[in-house]
Formats: structure tokens, sequence, C-alpha cells
DNA sequence: TGAAAAGTGTAACAGCTGTTACAATTCGGT
DNA sequence: ACCGAATTGTAACAGCTGTTACACTTTTCA
């Protein structure tokens, strides 16, 4: 376990030992989960800090409606919710459930704060991780500002283009997708069928062979 | 000053002299500025921690178009740009203007990490701000996600409605509403126009009177 | 007080998206 | 290799929003 924390950006720089030394003076217990368990309900108050060690999990937010935004996929070895420990009101924003199996170190918040004052490393790292945590969200929040699904799909993919590859690999599928660009999948698919037969692209299953760059930059303006 | 600073939630629970204390042993400055200054563009570094003294900013997206949304109103003594002061990439992500003219404090990041070390109540202020911060976007991010004009509405005049005040006063105009929203100012007008016809409100300059909660309740459903 | 600026109400139209439904294709497990 | 499930493609239609333009009202400030 302290091999997979080490890579984990609470614990970043610091040693195996180092960390087995910070953890037997702070209680803890690892946490099972199964896929599909829904861990936390969107509102529930946050008590511990989590660790994922293994397993995969997603935050979703959930309208009145019904309508569902994947905010974001959790993987080993990051923290959960690191952002809404502390705070007036430290409740879970999204709804959080498991999409394999898996389990995670949990941490109860006072004794989380006792490991913060134990190491100003760790300190600096969770300093680092909620700052993170904002500017994803406010990243999100632009991302999301974008009006038509043309410019949304386009800014996806240039994100991924940067390296120079034509090819851009997609581990979502397009019902994913649709959930994290807040849009329906059928207009979601319609657009991808647009864009193909202008030539700009060619979507197909797993991933996306950008045919032409510029003008899917020039959809960004 | 440290009168200001003692209602800052930086500086919460510490006596002025404390606070004085403090300021003697961290170098800082006071930067002033006016009415519509342009203080931060988005994507620029943030290289210091920024406390408001006085005046009034406003925090702004800008997407390729030009299509601006309006994040947050800040007044004193509330920290700027809290959340994007540490983390891989510390910048701002907006465009932070002047409402009004103002001053305030500030420390450059260094010399910040320094204060927090100094005294554990500001570092625990500052990890409940940033959280706060993190938690302020969340919320945002769920606004609007909201799918139509009237949820928009809706959401926002009950979330101020609880208190059982009939009468909403409104801090700002309608254009500035729209920003807020994320959407044109003719289809805000628009949608108001239809919900006062309903009956459901009386949208008047600088109040909104709520006529059928009942209804504005069921649009969020 | 009067003129300019800011704010608000309204309309018509084009464009985009959600919804719903179904067909077609591909995938995964046996 | 087969079958059921999951994924993707497509269509028609209704509904909502953005755009643009202009009239009207209120506020601001000289």
């Amino acid at each position: 376990m302290n091999t997979i924390l080490s890579q984990s950006p609470i614990f970043k720089g610091l040693q195996p030992p180092e960390i087995e030394n910070l953890l037997v003076q702070v209680p803890h217990q690892i946490r099972h989960f199964h896929k599909d368990d829904l861990l936390a309900v969107a509102g529930e108050e946050v008590k511990t800090a989590m660790i994922l060690l293994e397993g995969k999990l997603q935050g979703e937010m959930v309208d009145f409606s019904g309508n569902s935004l994947k905010i974001e996929e959790l993987i080993p070895p990051q923290m959960v919710a690191a952002g809404f420990l502390f705070g007036k009101k430290s409740r879970f924003p999204v709804n959080l459930s498991a999409m394999a199996d898996g389990e995670m170190l949990i941490i109860l918040k006072p004794n989380f704060t006792r490991l913060l004052s134990l190491d100003n490393r760790v300190l600096n790292n969770f300093l680092n991780i909620i700052s993170d945590k904002a500017q994803f969200l406010s990243r999100k929040i632009s991302f999301l500002n974008f009006k038509t699904i043309r410019e949304k799909i386009a800014f996806f993919l240039l994100q991924h283009y940067k390296s120079g590859f034509r090819n851009i690999p997609l581990k979502q599928n397009q019902q994913s997708l649709a959930e994290m660009f807040g849009v329906a999948r059928p207009s979601l698919a319609r657009t991808i069928g647009e864009l193909q037969r202008e030539g700009i692209l060619e979507w197909r299953r797993g991933e996306v062979e950008i045919k032409n760059a510029e003008v899917l930059k020039s959809i960004l303006q």
C-alpha cells in the first residue's frame, strides 16, 4: 500500500518509510467497495479524507430534473473530495459512485488535520491539491460555458491534440462524453456526424482522427 | 486597516494586535486601484496573495467568442483568487477588474507561505477559504447546468426567499444578472416578462416580489 | 432642469438542442 | 460463432435561446 501512497499527490516527496511512520501516528482504515456502489450522495457531510487506492470512481451532479452532469472520474492514488473536507459546509457536491471494485484509505477529519500538522510537506501537498481542485472546477465552468456542442467538441479535441498526434484515443464512450459535456447523447452524435461530413474529423470507436485541425481551431473564435 | 483585517476570513479569530504582530514579520504592501482598472487577465500567473480592503472587484470569464460570464463579485475583506495561489498552474481563471475605487493588501507568495506557517489559526482559516472557494465553484457549476432560464431564475430567487420575505432586493441590474446566468440580456428579460404575466412574480427595479412561491418551486422539478 | 447615459420591455427570426423512437453496428461472454 | 447487450447513427419535431433592432423609461450628472 505504501508504494501506491508514495505516488499519491498528498504524500509526494515522501519515502514509503516516512509515510508508514506518519500513518502509525494517525488512525486510519481501509474501505472496500464494489462496482456501482454509491459511496456518497450529494449534500452528505464529508467526514473523512479519502485516498483512492484501487478502482475507479465518478462524481456526478444531478439536478432536480434528474439531468446528470459527470464532473470527473477519479483513479488511484488521487484524493477524493479534497476540496470539500474543510470550509463552512463540508458537503459532497456530487454523487460519488464506483465504476469498478476497489478500496480507499480513509482518515477522519480531525485525524487528517493532525496529519497535516505532523509534516509540512504533506500540508503543502494538500494546499496544492485543493488549489488544483479549484482550478479544475474553474476550467470546468469555462468549458461548460461554451454555447454550442461544436465548440465543446473542438475544445475537447484540441486539448489533446497539442502533442501533435492526429489520432486521439477516447477513453469514454459517447454517452459518457455527453454527460461530461452536459448535453444529450443524440445531440452529441448528430454534431459528430456533421463534423465528419464536413471532413474535419473521423470519429471511430475508441479514437478520433483529426483531419483538419485548422477548421477545428476556427470553431473556437 | 487592522480593524478591517480582523474581520477578514483569513485573520478570523485573531485580535488586531496579533494581526499587527504577524504583519510586522511578513513583508507586504498596499495596492491602490481605480474603477474599471483591469487588475489581472485570465491566464496571468498569480504571484501574490491579495486581500481586498476597500472597493469592489469582479471576476469574469471570457471565452474565445467574447462571451463573458461573471463568476463573482468580491467585497472587503475577502481574499482574491485564494484558490489559485497554490497548485500546479497558479493562474488567474478570470479577468479581474475593479467595479469601484479601492485598495488591497498584497503579499508575495513565499511571504504568504511564511505567514501560514507562523500562525496555525491563519493556516486553518486559509484551508477553509480555499475549500469554500471550491464549494462555491462547485455550486456555480450546478447552477449553470440548469437547462432553462426559467430554472435559473427560480433557483436564484428561491435561494433568497427562504428567509420568508416576499420581497427580494436585487443588488444587480438585468445585464449583470444575465452575465451571472450565462445568458443573453433580452432572453432574461423575456423570461421575466413571461413569469410576470403568469402572476408568479413582480419584477421591479431593485427588487422582486414573489407572488406564488409554489409555482416557482414546481419549476425546479 | 435638461440632456445624455443607462437600464428595461418587446418583437421577429434563425439556429441549436432535447426528446423520442428506432435502426444499425459492434462488443462481450459463453 | 452465436446471441444479447451495449453502443452508435439517424430522423422529425417542438421548444428554447441568441441576435438584432428599436421604443420606452429611469437615472445620472452637468
